[in-house]
DNA sequence: ACCTGAACACCGTTCAAGT
DNA sequence: ACCTGAACACCGTTCAAGT
């Protein structure tokens, strides 16, 4: 627990999450992270079994930082909306994060975020056999989202467009959808552009948990 | 709209789905493709741009079929749910799709399904300024539940445990955590084991729709 | 117009050899 | 115990050359 020391383990973490903000997923490379730490590909190795356990680790530090912070809120409602929004943040400040998760099912960083939403959700009164679905529809939304934004800004680096540019060409795209097979789309492509990505991702949050709510009045 | 000619584009797409329904994400290599079709690889760049493509269009593939299949069902709920189910099914019969889709935001994939739930949405009597976040909502979920089956079905097949045997180990796993750090957690383990994915599903689903029903009373 | 296959510039991972 | 760096077995993609 001495804080002031760092393994050699942290500081391939730590370069790991520098290079994956700074480059993308496609980034991160056993090549790269030793030029980095000024060393071989091999020795990094010797603290770390593989790539994807690498990338888990790198991920599990953000979602660490994110699930420890101080929570306020009055009531479970209240706290669940700030979990989840700071998930958001991380995953916005971090995108590869929002990959990441997804591939490590039932792993640390997961739980992490399980143990704090579920306890939560126990406190709603939501009923034992009830619990692990109610859980479940809430983390995989978040997990929805989290992928969908990591997938923009892989998308954003890989072709260099920023995130209005792409908007704008989605939404052109959409408006000249076939009128009759798409007519729904179509009126989308208009609120694509202006909408608030932060505030979407609340309503849907706050959808679910209304939802849980009706559910226990029954 | 000749129905009997199948173009190469379509064979190339049609090798494709065979392979990563047989070996997964990573055994669909433009060599592996080609020997199938008994070709070299670059005569695929002939008809398809890039791997990304190349996935994205095997995705649309699946995501059509399912999403064209007739729909039965009274309310727009009833066909919501079913058009979920239909969506949970596809990405269980071909894993690869959950994470394929979340890779191509905006694209034609994710256009049909956003199109025909957007439609049952607007049914639903949603107000148009909402109609964005309740699709949304709805997306990201059915998304997030995708990429985690995807997820699983990669981890199965590179570490060759089915998913019994997967959730097993989860389940041990998690009942060896902290008692006080991981209380909610710890609870959850025994029911990892025997729990229905599609159930457990389609119970997210039905928590979204009486959610979006909640606020339209208000 | 479409196909061939060698070649290029990368990967993740291993491992003998060092300190 | 930990690091080095060459080597292995791959990738996606390109492109001159063919038909």
């Amino acid at each position: 627990m001495s804080a002031a020391s760092t393994s050699s383990r942290d500081r391939i973490i730590e370069a790991s999450i520098a290079i994956l903000d700074g480059s993308g997923e496609d980034g991160l490379t056993f090549r790269a992270l030793s030029e980095r730490l000024a060393t071989g590909p091999g020795a990094i190795y010797w603290h770390v079994p593989n790539k994807g356990d690498l990338l888990t680790a790198a991920c599990d530090a953000i979602i660490a930082r994110a699930m420890n912070a101080p929570l306020v809120g009055a009531t479970p409602q209240a706290i669940i909306r700030t979990l989840a929004l700071g998930m958001f943040d991380a995953i916005d400040a971090h995108p590869w994060v929002g990959s990441a998760l997804t591939r490590a099912p039932g792993q640390l960083p997961m739980v992490r975020i399980l143990e704090r939403i579920g306890r939560q959700v126990s406190a709603l009164g939501v009923p034992d056999e009830e619990q692990w679905a109610t859980v479940g529809a809430l983390l995989n939304y978040i997990l929805g989202v989290g992928a969908q934004n990591a997938a923009n800004g892989q998308l954003g680096r890989t072709r260099g467009i920023d995130r209005s540019d792409f908007l704008d060409a989605v939404a052109t795209t959409w408006s000249q959808l076939d009128p009759d097979a798409y007519a729904f789309t179509r009126s989308m492509a208009a609120h694509l552009r202006g909408h608030d990505d932060r505030r979407d991702f609340l309503a849907g949050i706050d959808l679910i948990l209304s939802g849980i709510e009706a559910s226990r009045r029954l």
